[in-house]
DNA sequence: ACAAAAGTGTTGCTACTACACCCATGA
DNA sequence: TCATGGGTGTAGTAGCAACACTTTTGT
């Protein structure tokens, strides 16, 4: 047995939506295996970290000065010979966040933190086009049946900001008059007397998102269109 | 940074249904720490396995002479104190199998193996418990959109069995007309000519599976009732 | 008046729920 | 003949998909 030459690292996978496009927070690397490629932020897990979700947001924070964000775990990676440098077991996060609430800053061991369309990447470091297209399928499933699209939208938002989330995500165009009818009867959406005003034609109606009605949907309610 | 300190176990929380009772398979340990107490099969991850899938097949046979069963990584284990001995990750692992098909056999690490019924566990060392608990909600999911239940069952059925399954895993009663008239619907059951013959009253249909059908299904199957 | 997106209603269909009784078999 | 599960049908309802046009605003 080689317990002790397991390495674990914890890297996350953090998506935003920007002008209806999927997109995926990636950093430059530095230093080798896989110097100047685009990977993962992540890093090892330190025996100070009380949690793997808190060693998770805490290499997000370092790597990239995004913080303060919804993470999720999402799969555990160990095949041999993945990390050149030896046997390593890599607990992949998802994220979900909104651009501009973050100024990227890359940390000392990397040239360059940014966006990158999902369906646009570069060549990735390891096996991080896998754990990419994993984490987009799971985010796939998580829109359709939970309330994740709303972390990647401002607190106030319209019907459209909502819809060009879920296109953008499901990678398809939804009907929007069946769009709205089903997620005003929903119940979650808590409309406000506000429009929103920074566009050159009608104005749209802002909405809140509400938690509380929302724990009280059905055990596993279906936004699918 | 703490890197050689960290610890990967694969422990596998293995679910069957005996007589409409949902079991998971524990072994007794024969040492410190937890020295006998029961807990999840699994053990550490070790520098020949391929795969993390496989290891967790390897510790699931040496340690309970189990083999060649459903197996899917479940979710990955890290707090700080979770194992006395230092900070120890666990990747769980769920399996779906019965148990007529195994002969169980404890490793010499172990002084006992058996089946418990999930609602009646023994304290558990570690925090298995919390590891049983989040396999059974994923089971309860998966049954709904997957034919995990088929995993469960031999494969020559009767609906019967099939709603016993279902009914232990949801830990509900649900109404029988529905669940056949649903389950035949869905096109995944081939009937047989045969009937099941152990029973002192009216003998049942058997059915087999039918993988092929089951692909052709749409994305999301709903077997819920 | 034009461009752009906001916003809305109806119809047909499918699929779910709820519910109760007769049937076949072995002992 | 009895006990036990095997097996079936219907009616009401809810919710989904498909589909096109009118409204509001800024320029």
């Amino acid at each position: 047995m080689s317990i002790d030459s397991v390495r674990v690292t914890v890297d996350t996978v953090a998506f935003s939506v920007q002008q209806g496009v999927l997109e995926v927070l990636l950093v430059k690397r530095k230093f080798e295996p896989f110097k100047s490629y685009w990977a993962l932020p992540g890093g090892f897990l330190d025996d100070k970290d009380p949690t793997l979700d808190e060693a998770a947001a805490r290499e997000l924070l370092e790597e990239t000065n995004v913080g303060n964000v919804y993470l999720e775990q999402l799969y555990s990676f160990g095949d041999k010979g993945r990390d050149p440098r030896g046997r390593t077991v890599t607990i992949a996060y998802l994220a979900l966040l909104r651009q501009e609430e973050f100024e990227l800053k890359a940390s000392s061991d990397a040239s360059g933190v940014a966006w990158w369309p999902v369906n646009e990447l570069p060549p990735l470091a390891f096996d991080h086009h896998e754990v990419v297209s994993y984490a987009h399928k799971r985010l796939k499933y998580k829109i359709e049946y939970s309330p994740a699209a709303f972390s990647l939208i401002p607190g106030k938002f319209t019907l459209r900001d909502l819809q060009l989330v879920y296109e953008a995500v499901l990678g398809r165009a939804v009907d929007n008059r069946n769009f709205r009818k089903k997620f005003l009867n929903t119940g979650v959406l808590q409309e406000l007397a506000e429009t929103s005003q920074e566009t050159s034609f009608r104005p749209a109606r802002l909405y809140l998102f509400s938690e509380v009605d929302f724990e009280r949907l059905p055990d596993r309610p279906v936004f699918v269109f």
